[in-house]
DNA sequence: GAAAATTGAATGAACAATCATTCATTTTAT
DNA sequence: ATAAAATGAATGATTGTTCATTCAATTTTC
């Protein structure tokens, strides 16, 4: 009696977890078909084949689901992130490597999502939240590469380059090539921009990268 | 006679020019300082201390206040990118790099004009305006980039380097560093930005850039 | 050359449409 | 049977757009 009351909350709030995911999903369509803009708590719930009031009954204000939908986005771009540096066991080289391949692996550098994100990118200045959100996790990854990068500096004796330096321009390299992905999209090439990211590599630190997949 | 009255100015009526151009700078600091997605006719005419339907009378519509707005801003770069084109009579090295510079001094690199650029730019891919004016600069820079960097592999020999992968680099690094500069206020630094495209440059034709500015 | 007529830029109140939010009611699950 | 979940019509606030009117500057007329 006691247990069946205790697990009882448990199984409501699973069911409302998943329709808040529904919803947010729903949302994360909407913006891709039609921008942030003109996006309607109607859309949301035509999208999600529910009813008008839907979003307010889960998020309270559109406001708020807006807000849910970018952390969302934020943990589950992290949790690739964290997933590709376990399972690359490698060398700091290869960690580095790999993780550059991820941000332009097409289940990230999709048109469709980076819509997403430069839609919430868009209002990033006039929205506090949105800024909160974004700046951590960009503070997470930079942190993270710039070890790996002083790792190889290291191991390399590489004394005249600055890890941050690298680490900064890393960064941009692949923020630069969503933006094109996104504006470009006939001239894009998501190999091309892997190719550029590896040319970079090679260049600073030759004696890991050689030039495998290189200069071209 | 008729040369003072038709040089008069019009105290009341600015010229029909002006006045648009009035309520286009009215909307780029609007959106600057509340966004896109909640700007208001009001907040323009407010700003340009005009009346309620003076954007309609001057554009017709809110959709083309906007087309036009980033118009204006497009062809606002195109300006400043032309003229360091035309004023840096170098070499080719000199050129590139004096473009670089521009696209981060900080008449440009500046967060309130990349909360304009982002805003539009998040719209992007729903409204196909947008795209057409935005994807026709970028693929005109791209090939004036493009044909720098020919030049300066044919003058160094630099035989495995791709002039186009270098191309898609250096422009990823600005777009980059322009995400970076709105999202990240506090720790972003323009001089270590600029650091980073010349560890870059120094990188890929070392014979022309040397370690000048360089990798530190 | 002054008064009258005309022009058209600018106004701002009114209108119409959109849309987030609410809530009384119905449905579903236990 | 009860409580939670979902519905969808109604509401009210916001906002783009319209338009009759105002007003200052110019042109015309006498």
């Amino acid at each position: 009696m006691m247990a069946i009351a205790a697990v009882k909350p448990n199984r409501r709030a699973l069911s409302k977890q998943r329709r808040r995911q529904q919803l947010i999903d729903a949302t994360i369509k909407c913006i891709s078909k039609k921008g942030l803009g003109s996006l309607t708590l109607a859309d949301v719930a035509i999208e999600a084949s529910l009813s008008q009031g839907i979003v307010n009954l889960h998020f309270d204000s559109k406001d708020n689901l807006l807000k849910e939908t970018l952390r969302f986005l934020a943990e589950d771009y992290d949790a690739q992130f964290m997933q590709t540096l376990e399972l690359s066991s490698r060398e700091a080289a290869g960690t580095l490597m790999d993780l550059m391949q991820m941000d332009l692996k097409p289940a990230v550098c999709d048109r469709k999502k980076l819509a997403v994100w430069f839609a919430f990118w868009g209002e990033v200045k006039t929205v506090p939240t949105y800024q909160k959100i974004c700046a951590a996790y960009n503070d997470k990854y930079n942190e993270i590469i710039r070890k790996l990068c002083e790792r190889i500096v290291e191991e390399g004796n590489y004394d005249n380059v600055d890890a941050q330096t690298v680490t900064d321009a890393l960064s941009s390299l692949t923020d630069g090539f969503w933006l094109s992905c996104l504006i470009n999209p006939k001239s894009f090439d998501r190999t091309a921009a892997l190719r550029s990211v590896s040319s970079y590599l090679c260049a600073v630190f030759p004696d890991h990268y050689k030039n495998q997949a290189g200069l071209e």
